[in-house]
DNA sequence: ACATAATGAATACAGTGCATACATATCGAT
DNA sequence: ATCGATATGTATGCACTGTATTCATTATGT
């Protein structure tokens, strides 16, 4: 086969291989030119797809939430919600550290408040929503202050476990991120 | 006056001037060549008193945790002392932003184990430790547990509040990291 | 005073994000 | 089916970055 001028699919190939290379490394920057030169087109040819890097990760910072988003609604529907939350909260940090990283970065970086990473954000803050809903608890407060204490507690204890990775708490010590999200959300 | 051919505190004056780039714009990365420009000095002469790029991340992420440190022991020897930590902790978030983000970063990138960063982290998990036993409460559990679970609360509460920042949770839904580090800790 | 170490400058190189200009493939109206 | 408009990729180039090597100047200890 005489390699196709086009790519076909060179947007979902740019997304899927700057996947691999967050979970390869994380913690490294993404190189616009390396994703290309790994799918085998010119170094300018992203551009076509994405106003430029900031683009690229706008884009993955919202799969990174839309993951998020999907963890909440299955765990919604448990008798535990907010313990079968946070356990998958800490799968998807554990499996994908850099994607995670990136897209709880994103709105710190580059904030725009109506892109496509910000609607994501709030799709998952309304599942998380749902979530301390369907668990219930103690009416002390809004389901809304509760669910961004939740939030709080969840981005906390990822960012410890990824602070333990080095040495200094090791797995014992470290809160049990769903015990902490029933005790905040008054739960139990 | 002649210009004087060595700075005479260049390592100090890099540490200084990187931290106001930091006040400056927080999210932007730092540049090296350009903190040696600001300066006045040639493009390489930081690499006399960094072994590089890290290097000058690594001296930054410690000044940061001294930070912390700092206004742990302060808040230790107050009434209610998590509560006073929490509030030194948002000050210094608000304060300076892109140095917390550097120091709250750091352990994810550039990790080592034994490095400068490292032990000034230590230090600041002693000083917290300290704070929780200031504070009290009911001893459900180890005094290391509860600092774990305080600091987790106020990391998370910090990135929610640079969250904020693009519209999604405003003040009054927000949580407030003293209530929250308190029910944790198992105080009140 | 003078060798030596510490600190800075000059130059160079590879890698990056991005802009402009050009080439080729795809697609819709006729 | 043809053919022009559009989408998508390539070629080339620029400014900037981190860092290595080599050389120049100053500080320092005996």
């Amino acid at each position: 086969m005489r390699t196709a001028y086009h790519h076909g699919n060179l947007r979902e190939a740019l997304l899927s291989v700057a996947r691999e290379q967050l979970a390869a490394n994380p913690g490294t920057e993404l190189s616009l030119r390396e994703l290309a030169r790994l799918i085998g087109v010119s170094p300018h040819a992203p551009y076509r797809h994405f106003p430029g890097k900031d683009g690229v990760r706008e884009a993955l910072a919202a799969q990174g939430y839309r993951e998020l988003t999907r963890a909440a609604e299955e765990a919604a529907n448990t008798d535990r919600p907010l313990h079968v939350l946070a356990h998958e909260f800490a799968r998807i940090a554990a499996m994908e550290p850099g994607l995670l990283r990136l897209t709880i970065e994103h709105d710190f970086t580059g904030a725009t408040a109506d892109g496509e990473a910000a609607l994501a954000r709030d799709e998952w803050f309304a599942a998380l929503v749902a979530v301390v809903e369907a668990a219930g608890g103690k009416p002390a407060s809004t389901v809304y202050r509760k669910a961004a204490a939740v939030w709080a507690v969840l981005l906390g204890v990822a960012r410890l476990r990824s602070h333990g990775a080095v040495g200094l708490l090791e797995g014992p010590l470290l809160p049990d991120a769903g015990e902490l999200a029933e005790l905040v959300a008054g739960v139990r």
